[in-house]
Formats: structure tokens, C-alpha cells, sequence
DNA sequence: GCCTGTGCATCGTCT
DNA sequence: ATGCACAGGC
């Protein structure tokens, strides 16, 4: 931590430290990928604090994703070594949480709302459209669900949704998002889009929390804002431009996200929306080779319509990009793993040096299988979230229930769950009362003794499970989250559910549950206590794949769009495959290609030392096989920048083919020397082979990429 | 009321 | 290949 303010600043080139310390108005920083951005935000948050006079107070700082406002609040925190726990730096959906817990009940919802994710809002879809009477074959939720999520991040209500459908399917959507809005105010819950869309309708209005938030955000920083949407750009717009202390940064290169709504425009057209604007641009990379920065230069120069911009390096020229050509994914994956094994055993790499992206989380089994075969320890990120496992939300629906009994997704999730004899039939009429009363399902429920048509039986199970919830709820008054999740296990009886179970997917969900009490552990470490209804917004906004944890060393396995803002010394870019990547659903128009393109651009500016890029000659992919043309990304790839990587010396021997070793062969490995066949394994597609080293005694290989060369006895 | 099997559709990227 | 919805049997 330094006090002087030339030191500080010496820790910066001069087009950073003119970012850092530039203090009149709006500023827009177009930051190349490596160029030190983050680097800029932080210094120039602390520069604020520390020689400005500004309060950590006064700062809200706006990120995308959770594990960038992490490292932001991290990196500042050392700058100017006050605790950033007094800062808002977070993102945009976590920061508008804050706001509406504060603010939300002047729209007629409960503080205490739930946050549904994809599948709760798609439920809840799926039920709308069986009010409105529309068959959800035809119409499918989840289609439903992505058009009203546009219409949100575009701003558009029902109305303005219906005013604009030109066939009857437009039509529909609009009355659905109308019935579906109303229903999660019913149940005060909101869905992502809400957590943005609300916070803005409610600052326009109510004047007077507008001008709090303004008055509490004198500076405002947001990063990666070129994938802003309409909703993020008029929330930006409404706190910052009164003050006009507005920095973005971003690079419309790495826009990604246009698929949910960002508006590459938004960064184009800053400095017309804030005509005082001074722009910066960081044009240093300061993380990749040479070699590494002109082969990505060479894709992304062929996008039309990019701001110009010319990013150099001081860095050494570096290794050429490798390219693999594998037989199939097995293959491929094979070499991920067997490379980045060789890298640690030989070029004193640590695992967590290493990251292997992928397009769509699909691939990542493959690579997961080929990794544990040869011992690579690695994480995944994104994908199957833990806070999407299925008994993690049922233990979530619990605690939600508890706190906000009027969500009624949650409550129909776990109603049943142990089965408890309320089923469909039961429901069912406690619906139709619910009804025709005009009340909660909950509130039903609890005059289960008035509804017609039910047994005894029903109104006993009723009572009992009402008595359960109200017994949970009495106890979380006196108890803290831990002993909360407990008692839920024990009460609802699914712990012993799954005790009784004894399978091995029974006893995996068990560790899971553990593991959740360990997610409460984390975050009273991080934030002391913890109230239930900050736990439950951080188990929707904070996926775990924001969690990274150093301890040890992993390969990180993650999808191209989870890369963004990292960056690693080795990564892998796989599946490098037309119709793969570019994915066959971007490669209808322009627009989508080049959003892929600029991907690719991401992916490759991830790397700093090493690149290696592959493509497989057949996959099996959506239960067919397809053999894939190699991407145009990497045809695009000048050949002076790329190395055909093949495995050194020996043969590649893929999955399939015959191989004709017999326990007893020798055999030498291209590092490893002379070695003597023990066993021959089987697997799938995939065949092993253990051979016993003099020197290293045995080993496992896997033969699809095993650099072994069979010796004449 | 609950469980199991069958048929069907889907198959992207994130908060 | 997987996951979901529904029908039918217990």
C-alpha cells in the first residue's frame, strides 16, 4: 500500500494513469483485451478515494459477472487498505437486489421476494399458459420465457408487447408476460430481467429515490459496458447523468452478449449520450505474445464495422498456436489432458496455469472423463450449477417458503416433496378454493377445513405440513441458517429420504446438502452474519462457478463465454468446428457470426504464453455423429502463427482402430523410454494400456493419444 | 396418491 | 443422449 501519490501512480502507463486520474465529467475507456483494464478501474477508484477526497461511499462500481467484482473489490482493498465492504461493487442484478429489498414495496411486493431462476420462471410460464387456457406443447415455456426476457431487457411491458405482435404467437407471448408479471407479484418474486427492469421503473417513478440513489452514487464506474442493455443503459443513465461522474469501460470487440439483450450501440454512441465525453483508449496489451496477440488481431480484423483500434505488445514474440486435429472428441480431449499433464510433469506448469474452453457446455463431459483418466485435477464452471441441483432447490424452496410464504413456485415444489399424500387431486381442489376466493394458495392451505371435496386424510396432511412450515418459521426467529437448514432436513423428513435411499446418486446428493451448509460457512467468513434473506439472494445471484478457489491447483474446464475477463498462461480452445463454434445457430446472419467471431477473439486474448487450438474430424454430438468442417475461425488463422501439434514421436493411435499389443510387447514412450505392456483396457470407445516403466514404474495411458511406438521384440 | 415406463421434443451462450 | 410430460398400473 503506498501513500504517495507519484508512486501510486508510477504503478501506471501514461494513457492508464491519464484514465486514473481524469476527473471532468463523463469518460468512456476503450480498453483492449489485456490492456490493463481492471488495472484502471481499481487505481482509479482508489485515486479517488485516497487524493480525491471522495468517500468509499460515494462509489458504485458495476461489473457482470460476480468473480470480476470480487477481484475489483480485492485489488482496491490492497490499493488503499480500507475494507471495500464499504464500497457497492458488485453487479448490476446483485446491486439492484439491494435496492429493490430496500425499495420494492412500493410496487406492491414484499421485501422479502423471491429471485426465480430459469426453471422457477419457466414453471411458473408453464403455468400461465394452462390458466390462459394455451396448450404448452405447442407453445413451449421455455420459448415463451426467452421472448418476455427480451421484451424486458428491451424495456417493453405486455401492452407495448401486444402492440407490436404480428402473428398470433406474438400475440400469446404478450398475454402470457401479462398473466406471468402479475403472478410474480402474487407471489413476490421476481426473475433476472425484474431485478433491473423494477429498479428502474421504480426510479422513474418516484422522484425522490431516484435522487437518493443519485445523491448516494456520486461516482459511478461500469465495466464491459458494451454488453449493456436497454434496461442497464437507463439505469446507468438515470443515477450518473445529472452528475455526469460516469466512467465505462469496455471494448466493442468483446461484445458477447447480444443474444440477451446488450447493445453494442450503448458504447458506440457514449460520447453522442453524453456529449462531454472524453475518450481514452488503451491500446497496450500487456498479457499476451506477440505471437498470440497478431493471430487474434487476424480473426477480429475481419468483422466490418469494429471501432478501429490498434493493439500492440512489448512482450516477447512467444511460441507459435498449436492446432490438433483429433479423430474424434475422445481424441481431442485425450490430448487436452495428456498435454496438460506433460506441461506440469515437464515445463513446471501448475494446473491452475491451464484453462480448456469449450462452446456449449455439452462438450465439457468428454473433456471431464479424459482429465480424471489421467489424474489432471480440474474444475468445471458454469454449466449444471450446484444451485440448480435438484435437492439443493428443494431445500431452497423450503427456506424460501419460510421467509416469503406468498411464493407460490417454491411452495408448489416442496409441498409434496417428501410425498406426504398432497397430490395432484388434493391440490387441485385447494386451487380451485384458493380461486375462487381470490386468495393465496398458502393462506388456502390453511383453511384446508373449508374446502370442499377432500378426505380426511388430505385436510390431516394439510395440517401437518402447515405445522411443520409454521414450526420452521418459529425457529429461524431464534436460530441462525445453519441450524435453520438442519432442522428443514429433519422436519420435512428428506434427509431421511435420502438416507434410506442408499444408492450412490442418493449419497452424492447428500454431500451436496453438506456442501451447502459449507456455502453458508463461506459466507459468514466473508461477511460475518448472515440473515436468511441474504443468503437466499446470494444462492440465486452468485453462481458457484464465481467461486474460484486457488487451493491446489486446477485445470479450469469453462465455456468461451464464462472466459471473458480472465486470463490464463496456457488455455485450449476446443471443439474448433463449423456449426460447433461458430455454434449452427449463429450462422443464419452476419450479425451472429460476428458475434462469434469476436468469441474467438476473446477466447484467444485469454492466453498469455501458450495457445493451443483443436477440432475433431468426426463428433457425436445430439445422439448422431457429424464430421465437422474445421472452423472458419482457424482457416482465418494466418499459417505463419500456427504449429501442427502431434503427438511427439511414436504413434497416435485413435479410439477404434486396431492396435495389435499384446501383454508382453515393449514398447517406448517418447518421453518415458522403454516400457513393457502389462494390460490392455477396454472402455467405451477408449482403450488404456498399462505399461511398466523401469524407471517409473507403471502407468496408464490412454491410447487414442499415447506417444508410444511399439519395438520389435 | 404414487410410481414406472413410454413417447416426444430438444439440443446456446448468462445473471 | 437427455429430459420432460403424460398415461396407465398398483
Amino acid at each position: 500500500m503506498t501513500t504517495d501519490k507519484t508512486q501510486f501512480l508510477e504503478q501506471l502507463n501514461h494513457v492508464q494513469r491519464e484514465a486514473a486520474v481524469y476527473s471532468d465529467g463523463p469518460l468512456l475507456i476503450i480498453a483492449g483485451a489485456g490492456s490493463g483494464k481492471t488495472r484502471v478501474l481499481t487505481y482509479r477508484v482508489a485515486y479517488l478515494v485516497k487524493f480525491c477526497g471522495v468517500s468509499p461511499w460515494d462509489v458504485l462500481a458495476l461489473t457482470f459477472t460476480n468473480k470480476a467484482a470480487g477481484e475489483m473489490k480485492d485489488r482496491i482493498q490492497d490499493l488503499i487498505g480500507i475494507p471495500s465492504r464499504d464500497m457497492m461493487i458488485g453487479t448490476f442484478h446483485s446491486m439492484c437486489a439491494r435496492i429493490l429489498r430496500r425499495e420494492i414495496e412500493a410496487l406492491g411486493y414484499s421485501s422479502k421476494f423471491s429471485i426465480y431462476d430459469e426453471s422457477d420462471a419457466n414453471r411458473l410460464i408453464a403455468q400461465c399458459l394452462d390458466e390462459e387456457g394455451f396448450d404448452r406443447r405447442t407453445y413451449h415455456p421455455r420459448a415463451i420465457k426467452a421472448a418476455i426476457s427480451r421484451a424486458k431487457s428491451e424495456m417493453a411491458d405486455p401492452d407495448t408487447l401486444g402492440g407490436l405482435a404480428s402473428n398470433i404467437t406474438e400475440e400469446i407471448t404478450a398475454q402470457v408476460y401479462r398473466r406471468y408479471q402479475e403472478r410474480l407479484r402474487e407471489n413476490s418474486a421476481v426473475d433476472f430481467d425484474d431485478l433491473l427492469l423494477l429498479t428502474v421503473n421504480i426510479m422513474e417513478l418516484y422522484p425522490d429515490v431516484l435522487e437518493k440513489y443519485r445523491q448516494r452514487f456520486k461516482h459511478v464506474l461500469v465495466d464491459e459496458y458494451q454488453d449493456t442493455n436497454a434496461v442497464q443503459y437507463h439505469l446507468v443513465k438515470l443515477v450518473a447523468e445529472k452528475h455526469g461522474n460516469l466512467t465505462v469501460v469496455g471494448d466493442d470487440d468483446q461484445g458477447i452478449y447480444s443474444w440477451r439483450g446488450a447493445d453494442i450501440r450503448n458504447i458506440l454512441e457514449f460520447e453522442q449520450d453524453f456529449p462531454k465525453a472524453h475518450v481514452i483508449k488503451l491500446e497496450q496489451n500487456y498479457r499476451s505474445t506477440q505471437t498470440i496477440l497478431r493471430a487474434a488481431n487476424a480473426v477480429i480484423m475481419r468483422n466490418a464495422g469494429r471501432k478501429e483500434k490498434t493493439l500492440w505488445t512489448d512482450n516477447p514474440e512467444g511460441e507459435l498456436v498449436r492446432c490438433y486435429q483429433a479423430a474424434d472428441e475422445h481424441g481431442e480431449a485425450a490430448m487436452v489432458a495428456v498435454e496438460t499433464r506433460r506441461l506440469v510433469e515437464e515445463e513446471e506448469r501448475s494446473f491452475s496455469d491451464t484453462a480448456v474452453f469449450y462452446r456449449t457446455h455439452a462438450q465439457s463431459r468428454v473433456l471431464e472423463e479424459a482429465l480424471i483418466r489421467l489424474g489432471v485435477p480440474y474444475r468445471i464452471f458454469g454449466g449444471t450449477r450446484f444451485y440448480e441441483r435438484q435437492e439443493i432447490k428443494d431445500i431452497v424452496a423450503y427456506l424460501r417458503v419460510i421467509a416469503n410464504p406468498s411464493d407460490e413456485v417454491s411452495l408448489r415444489r416442496i409441498i409434496n416433496v417428501p410425498t406426504r399424500g398432497i397430490g395432484k387431486t388434493t391440490l387441485g381442489h385447494v386451487e380451485r378454493y384458493a380461486r375462487d376466493y381470490g386468495i393465496s394458495l398458502m393462506n388456502a392451505l390453511r383453511e384446508v377445513k373449508e374446502i370442499p371435496g377432500l378426505s380426511a386424510r388430505a385436510v390431516e396432511s394439510v395440517g401437518g405440513f402447515l405445522k411443520m412450515i409454521d414450526g420452521l418459521v418459529m425457529f429461524m426467529d431464534e436460530h441462525d441458517i445453519e441450524a435453520l437448514i438442519k432442522e428443514v432436513w429433519d422436519r420435512s423428513g428428506y434427509m431421511r429420504e435420502l438416507e434410506a435411499e442408499r444408492t450412490l446418486e442418493a449419497d452424492a446428493r447428500i454431500e451436496n446438502l453438506q456442501e451447502l451448509l459449507g456455502v453458508v460457512e463461506d459466507f459468514k467468513v466473508e461477511y460475518g452474519s448472515v440473515s436468511l434473506d441474504d443468503f437466499l439472494e446470494r444462492v440465486s445471484l452468485v453462481g458457484d462457478t464465481d467461486e474460484m478457489e486457488e487451493e491446489g491447483g486446477y485445470v479450469s474446464l469453462m465455456s468461451l463465454h464464462n472466459a471473458k475477463g480472465l486470463e490464463f498462461p496456457v488455455v485450449f480452445m476446443t471443439g474448433m468446428e463449423e456449426g460447433i463454434f461458430p455454434h449452427i445457430r449463429s450462422m443464419e446472419d452476419p450479425t451472429g457470426l460476428e458475434e462469434e467471431r469476436r468469441l474467438c477473439y476473446v477466447g484467444m486474448t485469454r492466453a498469455c504464453e501458450a495457445l493451443y487450438v483443436s477440432h475433431a474430424e468426426c463428433r457425436s454430438l445430439w445422439g448422431g455423429v457429424s464430421a465437422n468442417p474445421v472452423s472458419r475461425f482457424l482457416t482465418e488463422l494466418p499459417g505463419e502463427y500456427l504449429k501442427e501439434t502431434i503427438p511427439e514421436e511414436g504413434v497416435a493411435v485413435e479410439p477404434g482402430e486396431e492396435l495389435d499389443l499384446v501383454p508382453g510387447d515393449v514398447v517406448s514412450h517418447a518421453k518415458w523410454g522403454r516400457g513393457t505392456v502389462l494390460e490392455l483396457v477396454e472402455k467405451d470407445n477408449d482403450s488404456e494400456v498399462v505399461v511398466e516403466f523401469p524407471a517409473l514404474g507403471t502407468k496408464r495411458l490412454l491410447l487414442c493419444y499415447a506417444p508410444l511406438k511399439k519395438l520389435e521384440k
